[in-house]
DNA sequence: ACCTGAACACCGTTCAAGT
DNA sequence: ACCTGAACACCGTTCAAGT
């Protein structure tokens, strides 16, 4: 029997897994979700998952690229709006990953692949904020608006809170 | 036997075992951190530590208290300095804590302790920073700082970098 | 009041065994 | 190649028992 007769199954079943993996880190939190609960979820048996992705962080890893990868790809409408708006979409946009922003950071001590991704997205979120700054400030600056963002996904706010510390930061900084 | 025939020994031991967890908590962190790490360095066992804390988020609170009023009680020759001195003394004082904001945040939900004691946080230095903000913007600005402190906290940078972004937010903000 | 040994329920992960 | 049942080492927490 040839190893790669279903290539496809394999990455359905995968798919599978991080689909149900996404929904309970999104809604409990990565420590509040057990891997048997995942498992369960997408019909498979806890160590099962491990035939899949080596550990419980490179399926948070994986489950962060869906993520990351969705938010920008609603991002294409922003690229003519001013500034604020753009932030102000990103913090909608990454709510979903709110539940898991402080874990990201928690875990980059002990997981290799999480320190990973987190050095790969604030480059991604470093290059669609740098473009808009005055070139003397640019590097401080891309690194106040991505603080900010940050604060305001893990300190949820009211909307026009959100605005205000939105405005006030774009309009002093750019 | 009166039931408090030596509260001073009690309130030792305590002090003992948050000694311990304060040393282990700041150099290994939270989850790296078994409670019964913490009770061999006092000299008792695991379960001892549930006399004198409900539980290890309590004692984690015990921790943070102890160590923002460390820094507190270091603060008062920066009353006279400039604001963006006070910001670089905050996260140089606080930096200890550096282990723990991903922590109180992401156990935030989980308890109503560290909740509490979170919110106390943010009351504390949102009233340190407003009395130096311009009283228009003093609300968003106020947050504007606490997320540049807590990003460069949880995003070590350079010494020279963390005054770029310090000096550039002082200097716009204000 | 204070402390312990033993147990409980749970966790992520490993492994030998099946197909 | 893929999946499982059973086990492992560890965790925070509880509890009955000692003093």
């Amino acid at each position: 029997m040839p190893a790669n007769r279903r290539p496809r199954a394999r990455a359905e079943k995968r798919d599978e897994i991080v689909t149900a993996a996404r929904r309970l880190f999104v809604d409990d939190g990565y420590d509040a979700t057990a891997l048997s609960k995942i498992a369960a979820a997408a019909g498979v048996t806890a160590n099962t998952v491990y035939w899949y992705f080596p550990d419980k962080d490179h399926l948070l890893v994986a489950v962060l690229e869906e993520l990351l990868a969705d938010a920008l790809s609603r991002y294409e409408p922003m690229a003519q709006r001013p500034l604020a708006d753009k932030i102000m979409f990103a913090v909608q946009e990454l709510s979903a990953m709110r539940n898991l922003v402080d874990t990201v950071h928690a875990r980059r001590a002990a997981s290799p692949a999480i320190d990973q991704w987190h050095t790969g997205f604030h480059e991604v979120a470093d290059a669609l904020t740098r473009s808009e700054l005055p070139p003397d400030d640019a590097e401080p600056a891309s690194h106040i608006i991505a603080f900010v963002v940050e604060g305001l996904l893990t300190h949820p706010a009211g909307e026009t809170e959100q605005r205000e510390i939105i405005d006030l930061l774009v309009d002093r900084i750019t």
